[in-house]
RNA sequence: CGAUGACCACGUC
């Protein structure tokens, strides 16, 4: 910033790139606020904005819980002709979702379709943690069976955040059908997904199991500081001390 | 360039 005053000031007129890579910068830290301003500027000045400035702007403000402004943005930029793409109706679905918006998550994700924006898996993922964060299991699995139609290949984020809201429903069968999926279909498991198994396998009294989700060596991830989490309160609300 | 999954944190009350 005071190198772009120092410019300003000694007479160098500031281009889109100067304004891109600031904005950026300010979104990346998270001061939406020094990214609005900015933005207001450089369209005070007659320089239209790119894609990967509304990009940059629209995220950041999701993140901070801006969701109403980004949507603004997000209409806005249609009229600069700068149309919508998969990553930025992703970014606002997940927001609508950390908003408690069900509704417009709906929406947008039905209306992205509508404008032959194909959802990627993050789009979906985002659908599917939305609505099993709200127990909504049934409709996550609808979520998930039709990316599998249209073509979109779930992959490890899309399975675990099914396995875990399966898992904590008590759906065990259900979870660990996913899990078999997921090896049928090649899919890397990872420390995440383990962690989430060992909980499932304490929760049926599986010790055996939950065991076996910690050879390092044979399942090729390193279990972190949550698994172990998960591995002793597991075994203590097992009523099993000594093994946690 | 950049978005999506477990615990915690964050946020709301």
């Amino acid at each position: 910033r005071m190198i772009f005053l120092e410019m300003k000031k000694g007479g160098l007129v500031p281009d889109v790139h100067t304004f891109s890579c600031l904005i950026e910068c300010f979104c990346k830290v998270g001061r939406s606020d020094e990214a609005c301003k900015l933005y207001v500027e450089m369209s005070e000045v007659g320089i239209r904005p790119t894609r990967r400035i509304l990009s940059s702007i629209i995220e950041a403000l999701s993140n901070a819980g801006q969701v109403d402004l980004a949507v603004r943005f997000f209409n806005e930029m249609q009229g600069d002709r700068i149309n919508p793409d998969a990553y930025m109706y992703s970014t606002l679905i997940y927001a609508f979702w950390s908003a408690d918006q069900e509704g417009q998550a709906w929406k947008f994700f039905n209306q992205m379709k509508e404008h032959n924006v194909s959802p990627s898996v993050a789009t979906y993922n985002a659908m599917i943690k939305g609505l099993s964060s709200l127990g909504q299991t049934g409709k996550a699995f609808k979520v998930f069976a039709e990316m599998q139609e249209v073509g979109v290949i779930p992959d490890t984020q899309s399975y675990s955040c099914l396995i875990d809201r399966f898992i904590k429903a008590g759906k065990l069968v259900d979870a660990w059908k996913l899990y078999l999926q997921m090896i049928e279909k090649g899919l890397q498991l990872d420390v995440v997904v383990y962690t989430e198994l060992i909980n499932g396998s304490l929760e049926a009294q599986w010790t055996d199991d939950a065991k076996q989700f910690l050879e390092v060596k044979k399942i090729g991830a390193l279990p972190n500081v949550v698994t172990y989490q998960s591995v002793v309160e597991g075994n203590v609300k097992a009523g099993d001390i000594i093994e946690a």
